[in-house]
DNA sequence: GTGGCGTTCTTGAAGTTTTAACAACGAAGT
DNA sequence: ACTTCGTTGTTAAAACTTCAAGAACGCCAC
């Protein structure tokens, strides 16, 4: 990390500044959306969906915390407000004494059905309506790109961390 | 919000996946980069760059609030934080006695100096030695187009929410 | 100058995330 | 069976963010 450093020029610069901003904003803007519309964070949701596209609308908590990319114990923490929520209820895993299932409660899928519509309205609005469909598949390059640099590889924690 | 709800098309979908995937990992990244090699999370130091970029290094508490897009409140916080690191001090603004300029100390702009080469190749690291040149602009176009559209306008706070 | 209204910033409480530690189980060798 | 080590999921405490409320000041019409 020494040597000299490689500052960013103006034009990594104002790419960095664009990127903070517009990320900042967007992840500000549905978080709002959905803790109005469906009474819980984009994070929460996210996990719902994640569900509601399982087989059998369940995952093992440690298959779900991979997928959302957060640690076990943050996942711990918002399947318990969900469970209290009741729109997912944990169930002990028949193979594995350890494991805990999540699943998706029918009044979670029927939450996310209400609420799927606006959120993806929101979603488009902010994004889609706004870049061209060549910007789109820029975007995902980019994203790919940057995704596959971060991915799990470190050391303490097998794939976050 | 209603109508048929115009569902995301499998370029679409595949992209915003990207999109989350990909900015997850990379603030997750920044934030224990800093976390470790700072003591305190990206935000944190945002708040250090723009008072270090500031005349005098000093700015009111709103439009530091304002740069940082987050909320006053958020901010208040955070300063508190600041200010007991030896950071930044708050000093009483002259001009309007209800306002408060959030000033860099010496010891906080050593922290950021001592900090800001590792935080620099971190980001090239994670984003910009991943991008040829012209991805670069793809990406700060697609940023400046979404964030345009996220601007403030609510009606709540003027400048958020 | 006084009342009314908006702005600035802070605060406490509730909710969320991080961090470190831990209990329980599985896997594999001996 | 026993030991060792890795995995799974949880928990308590600290840190951070959000939300709602409020104190203090500025602005302006009257």
């Amino acid at each position: 990390m020494a040597g000299e450093p490689r500052w960013l020029n103006d034009e990594e610069q104002y790419a960095w500044q664009s990127y903070l901003h517009a990320t900042t904003l967007l992840e500000d803007h549905l978080d709002r959306q959905l803790q109005r519309d469906a009474g819980m964070p984009h994070i929460y949701y996210g996990l719902l969906v994640q569900l509601s596209q399982a087989p059998r609308r369940r995952l093992r908590m440690t298959e779900l915390a991979q997928n959302a990319k957060i640690t076990r114990s943050r996942l711990s923490h918002a399947i318990a407000r969900l469970e209290k929520n009741g729109w997912v209820r944990r169930e002990d895993c028949p193979s594995d004494k350890r494991g805990q299932n999540a699943v998706l409660t029918d009044e979670g899928m029927k939450v996310l059905e209400e609420s799927a519509p606006g959120h993806v309205a929101t979603v488009r609005a902010a994004l889609f309506d706004r870049l061209s469909p060549e910007q789109v598949r820029q975007l995902a390059e980019i994203c790919r790109s940057v995704a596959d640099g971060l991915q799990p590889q470190g050391a303490d924690l097998p794939w976050l961390r």
